[in-house]
DNA sequence: CGCTGCGTTGACGGCTATCAAAGAACGTGG
DNA sequence: CCACGTTCTTTGATAGCCGTCAACGCAGCG
């Protein structure tokens, strides 16, 4: 199993931007509050393998980064042992507790993930120093906290089945917007899932058993197709929809954080 | 029935500050932050009675504004009906939705309430020009984001039976928060909870039926006593923390927001 | 070749939503 | 003060979703 704990060293006090030269990354708005003038923290570039944990639930909060490429998973555990993973954090987001003491969850890796970390009371100062930097948090962390709303209402008012449609549109509708759109409206997109499905499972609050049975049941039904165990083919988008029984703006609310993302083929890391 | 639709009308671009005076909120931070100085926003005080609609999901988000007493739930609606209460806004916190075109969830009193309410694109301008303000406001944020992120966790993983033991104990904490702790250590501290049993079962997810007959359960084990409809008798707080199965940490979110909220008979409404 | 991890498929049982109906509380008007 | 309708709560019976357990197929790998 690869994995185990990450140590993040932020080293030393130096501005360090050269990665950020080059990075698909760097016009996003919060890059771009971290970019300009002299930045008072300092930025490491690192790379985690798929499993590893960046924090433990109860650490003290060390750590604020941003994600580059790859996806975190943001894992609550109860004292008996079951897991709810309460959200992804996708490239361009931010990940760790601002003016908090504590992780209140585990940050893991969902895949290889490639993050740029900076000391969190360093990127406090930052904060405090720079309005328009607090501005982006700000603004970021309301995004979160409508999608964990939504999630609460996914997680409180849908049938598993519900909950597996809303999955698999919200991830194509992100994707879709990272990419741009489809190159003609007859194209069938397909869904590269690089998420497990026990961290799937994790995710809706369901089991793999229940996962697969109705990934089966919608292939059946011609709505998806199952190329291989982690590519979709989304044939019925409006099938879809009618399964999963969300309102627009519930579905939007997963897109807003990605947009002005480059195609991850881009990136550089 | 009580309630319809509630006009909130914010009167003017004059300074507004006499109510301020006798509040009991005046010194939280939020508040600190609004009255140094001018205010650049107008802030009125209106009374909502019980049912009254604030704001419909989907609506223009106009207001911005904290709960000065009383109880109002955040409602999420699915197409089809279901609904889904994700949260509650207690006296002190904010509601409404900053930086954002719409609200992406109905605001409704779930008790008579009393707000302070501002028009947003005021609110907005002065987190512009007060970087204080919009650090209080991220604070905020940021604790309805962990809250959020438990709920997903006890919506997502606990039975029934253990949200509703969680949500009396995530109660009595606030209570205790409140009022500064029980006066005596053997003292057996008693819950009013003004909030419906409907409302109850949807933010727990769960039916009314199964709120009373858990409860009814809780009784017979002596771990609760049910003087009223309203009143829980919390007897046995370690047997609920133990039904409860959530970590300190968990437990603690929900207490983090009331702090230094003065003791509710105190408030000038 | 055996082992391990992952996904799939089948059978079973429990939790809990739903339906239904009766009882309690409340406000209203006579 | 009482009769009455309305709303809320309680209690019982039923059914169904879905989690759990178990077994199997399959791929990767030392």
């Amino acid at each position: 199993m690869p994995g185990g704990r990450v140590m993040l060293e932020v080293r030393g006090p130096s501005v360090n931007r050269s990665p950020c030269e080059l990075c698909a990354l760097r016009e996003r708005p919060l890059c771009m509050a971290q970019n300009t003038g002299r930045w008072p923290a300092a930025v490491s570039r690192i790379s985690v393998p798929v499993g590893a944990v960046v924090a433990y639930q109860g650490d003290d909060a060390k750590t604020i980064g941003t994600v580059v490429a790859g996806i975190l998973k943001l894992v609550k555990t109860l004292p008996d042992g079951r897991q709810q993973i309460v959200g992804f954090v996708h490239p361009g987001e931010l990940f760790g507790r601002p003016h908090a003491e504590q992780s209140d969850c585990a940050i893991e890796a969902a895949t290889d993930v490639a993050l740029c970390v900076s000391d969190r009371h360093a990127y406090e100062r930052a904060m405090a120093i720079r309005p328009e930097l607090e501005h982006q948090v700000l603004l970021l962390t309301l995004a979160d906290l409508a999608e964990a709303r939504t999630r609460e209402l996914i997680l409180g008012c849908q049938t598993t089945q519900e909950r597996i449609a809303s999955f698999l549109l919200i991830t194509l509708r992100r994707r879709l917007r990272v990419i741009g759109g489809l190159a003609s409206p007859g194209q069938v997109p397909v869904v590269a899932l690089k998420i497990s499905r026990k961290d799937l499972a994790s995710y809706l609050s369901t089991s793999i058993e229940t996962i697969s049975r109705t990934l089966h049941q919608f292939a059946d039904k011609r709505i998806i197709g199952l190329l291989d165990h982690e590519h979709f083919a989304i044939r019925d988008v409006d099938g879809l929809k009618q399964l999963c029984g969300l309102a627009a703006e519930d579905l939007d609310i997963f897109a807003e954080p990605s947009t002005k993302i480059a195609a991850p083929q881009m990136l550089v890391v």
